[in-house]
DNA sequence: ATACATGCAAACACTTTGCAGCACA
DNA sequence: TGTGCTGCAAAGTGTTTGCATGTAT
């Protein structure tokens, strides 16, 4: 493992990623900026959102676009899905097996390439319904 | 069918869900917007967001929401998936039945109500790839 | 007549970026 | 020591909203 890109080490990039790493609820970039706030109130909402994007691109944490709202994080960076509430807005796992079949069904479609897929289901969780 | 709703029909809504039905191509809202001002350029951009909005909930069109992008619009209201071209951004349809049984799968999942849910695929259109 | 719809501009939520100074390797 | 990173503020997207006016029913 050689990365090309020569990244530093730096106090706030460890703080994002341990502030994501303890925070189980899939935070989005303001909720991470609010823990970290809570640790160095120094650290810019700016440098949060630059660091959340390179430690995904890194493969460190799991970046979760989320269709009508902001995106968001995730400590466990294995394929999974994701349920989204539609009246609190929060974001949940969902347990089901990565769905291989499905991207095999597709592969070489009409001349695309298709690399990924996410799923994201929409509902209402426990506490709203 | 009857709504409660009293909706009138205005010329610029009329205009605009002619113009989404014209496009095969899921606008989103800024192309729609486009083409609404070559016929009548004093529609304004929050009446094209508005409607938009209003005939995607009453069923007229559908509503896909895009993770990373603007939402887009389509023609076509019966349940399909999608797929965005990470380079180009454009999205196209893709010819894969509907997975009633992944809705199945995680029914009663938890606690959650699951209503709907959406498949995004990301990867190279054939004009990219 | 009167609710609903419009145009406009401003506000909004989320995210990125230009820049000058700072600090990690 | 130099490039990568930071804080700040401003700008950039995509979308919604308050308000006075207009219009379909």
């Amino acid at each position: 493992m050689h990365s090309d890109i020569k990244n530093r080490n730096t106090l706030q990039r460890k703080l994002v990623l341990e502030t994501v790493r303890n925070m189980t609820n899939h935070p989005d970039a303001e909720m991470v900026y609010d823990e970290v706030s809570k640790i160095n109130p120094m650290v810019s909402k700016a440098t949060v959102y630059r660091n959340l994007k390179l430690l995904a691109k890194q493969g460190h944490i799991l970046h979760i676009p989320i269709p009508d709202g902001a995106d968001c994080f995730d400590f466990n960076c294995s394929p999974h899905y994701h349920i989204k509430c539609r009246k609190c807005s929060r974001v949940f796992d969902v347990d089901m097996p990565y769905q291989e079949n499905l991207y095999q069904n597709i592969k070489n479609y009409r001349g695309f390439v298709i690399e990924t897929h996410q799923i994201v289901f929409s509902g209402l969780c426990p506490d709203c319904k």
